[in-house]
DNA sequence: TTTTAGCACTCAACTACTAAGAGTGCTAAC
DNA sequence: GTTAGCACTCTTAGTAGTTGAGTGCTAAAA
């Protein structure tokens, strides 16, 4: 539906923008080597593609802007995503050589090459999918006569723990052989069918190995209460959005900052979904603070599921093709980093 | 040296200009009802204490701002520190009333709580001193044949893993008994003490007890490595210093937030040291990004040991009565906490 | 039919100037 | 010692005028 010079200077057009972050005009894409039209021809395209919805005007007497549907039709059509080179491939893998990091470890050195690469604010979620945890080991450690730490390991390497109220009549000895009891019933079962032991078979084979077990139980559930899948979430490179020279505005960026500290609200941008990269432009993310946002996100995997999610959020006029190379770049890493360390284990 | 009236008059002007965050002249002093001069006197009397190095002015024709003397003056003398009215009491002790936290979700909390009632930033260091902290549990986990998790718990509740290596040539029931060693032999020593012991004593035993204690030694080095006092930051209410009036400025908040991120900078400034509370004042601070900040800290203890520090970070036009008191109530709060929960655990 | 040169028009951004207002410092009177 | 009065300073806000980038339209050239 485009003609292919219409397409060539809407290129041109986003292009300048995402480098320069100003209004372009006809006679600046008529300069380009690379289009051989005068200002006037390029004048007329203009108009058409603003009557098309691709560009508009922040005022009459100023040069086009992208709009939304011009980003997202650079994106989808226009756009050759730029694979990282050499040095920043080097970068990379470096830091994740020669290391056996926790999982959280990883999602935070993820996060902070995410946000070094690009120069935008990196989000790295640790979306651990429950079905894929399994219970690896589980350890109650009293601390005084009325608290404990539970501890609980997961077989991708993830140590949850808590500090709990040891309910009264508990004597130490016994919390031991309650421990090992567990351990020998419900190591290796996924976290949620966990739960679900504790609760029907675990109970009533408690009430016939403790005297009593009614605290005993509430003593699990203390210890089990809050593991249900938490998702972290890993931020960093948040100053890099304040840069932009469209966010110098501190009320602007006070809201933007804001709203990365509401985790809830992260999570709904940064759900796992499908495969393969996603961008998301401006309103297309359905949150009045980000409008003039956009956030490239990919997920990451470990046997086949995914498990989380990395990605990036900068301004509308965000490098596509780079960010886009990185954040896909990351995510393989990534999951070839966990298949390397977790899988099977 | 101050005459009483001049005295009050510095007194009004910084009280002044905190609220109003605007240089004050002599007629707004004048109009004021517990002060009986013109504003004539108060103009003499304001240019005396510019001489002295207390006030000092924007420009020529503006009214007369406290300076970094100035602020000192009043907080050394004038100040009367603000306690916590019932409201906010109730609304810190339920927060902590009936439930046991660990060490860090205390902190996390406090900094909310101070955030929350100063509308600074708060910074809580949990300084764990390591002569104060002794080993309660060792725990390392296998999760697959080359990595495992080690778990190191302590007295005061908290929780260290690592995920580690491990060298070939060590079985997992090798593990298992390896633990169960260093359990019986080193449960309660001082982690600075554990540290050592395992370089020396606990290497030769190994010897006796294992095969391959080469290796084994290498994985213990490696669950170890890392656990050096590692003071953990909790920062919160990052975005308040956005909402004064002199932080209007991007590059200012850019900045203030990079140093923020930056932890072992703000260490420096929070380093547990007297009793009391601790006010710092503009370049008291030593830091030119914070040089139109003041710190206000306090330290919490367990067994009559200082353990961290709380406190806030504000522009050097601040509440200072106000958060003085809140500051100073919740080290004392959290003191009472920890020793309620932890002291002689 | 497509492209381009030319021209009138628009509008933000910058400059220069003015007026208003808040505040001071000094002097002289109380 | 205190205060009224006044000239002076300096910021802030507002108003014109100017500039320059950029457009839209028309008519001529290709």
């Amino acid at each position: 539906m485009l003609s292919a010079r219409q397409i060539q200077i809407l290129n041109a057009i986003v292009d300048n923008y995402i480098r320069h972050a100003e209004p372009i005009g006809s006679r600046t894409i008529s300069k380009r080597e690379d289009i051989g039209y005068s200002s006037a021809t390029i004048r007329n395209e203009m108009s058409d593609l603003e009557e098309l919805g691709f560009l508009e005007q922040p005022h009459t007497s100023a040069g086009r802007i992208p709009s939304q549907k011009g980003y997202r039709y650079y994106v989808d059509h226009l756009l050759k995503p730029t694979h990282l080179c050499e040095d920043e491939m080097k970068y990379v893998r470096r830091l994740f050589a020669d290391k056996y990091y926790a999982f959280e470890q990883i999602t935070q050195h993820t996060a902070a090459i995410l946000s070094s690469l690009t120069n935008y604010t990196s989000i790295v979620l640790g979306h651990e999918e429950i079905l894929d945890t399994k219970l690896k080991h589980i350890q109650i450690v009293p601390l005084s006569t009325h608290s404990a730490v539970a501890i609980i390991v997961t077989n991708t390497g993830k140590v949850e723990n808590k500090t709990i109220q040891v309910p009264e009549g508990i004597p130490i000895d016994e919390i031991e052989r309650l421990v090992n009891f567990l351990n020998t019933k419900l190591v290796g079962l996924p976290l949620l069918e966990v739960r679900q032991k504790i609760q029907n078979e675990i109970s009533s084979e408690l009430q016939r190995l403790m005297e009593n077990y009614q605290s005993a139980l509430l003593l699990l559930e203390g210890a089990f209460r809050g593991t249900e899948p938490e998702e972290k979430v890993v931020l960093k490179g948040t100053t890099n959005i304040m840069m932009q020279p469209e966010f110098r505005d501190v009320d602007k960026i006070r809201n933007i900052l804001e709203f990365l500290d509401t985790n809830e609200q992260l999570m709904k941008h940064f759900a796992p979904t499908s495969n393969g990269v996603r961008v998301k432009i401006g309103t297309e993310n359905r949150e009045d603070v980000i409008n003039s946002c956009s956030i490239i996100t990919a997920t990451y995997h470990l046997d086949g599921n995914p498990v989380g999610t990395v990605g990036i959020l900068g301004p509308t006029r965000m490098e596509y093709g780079k960010a886009i190379g990185i954040v896909d770049f990351l995510a393989k890493d990534l999951t070839r980093i966990l298949e390397k360390l977790y899988s099977g284990g």
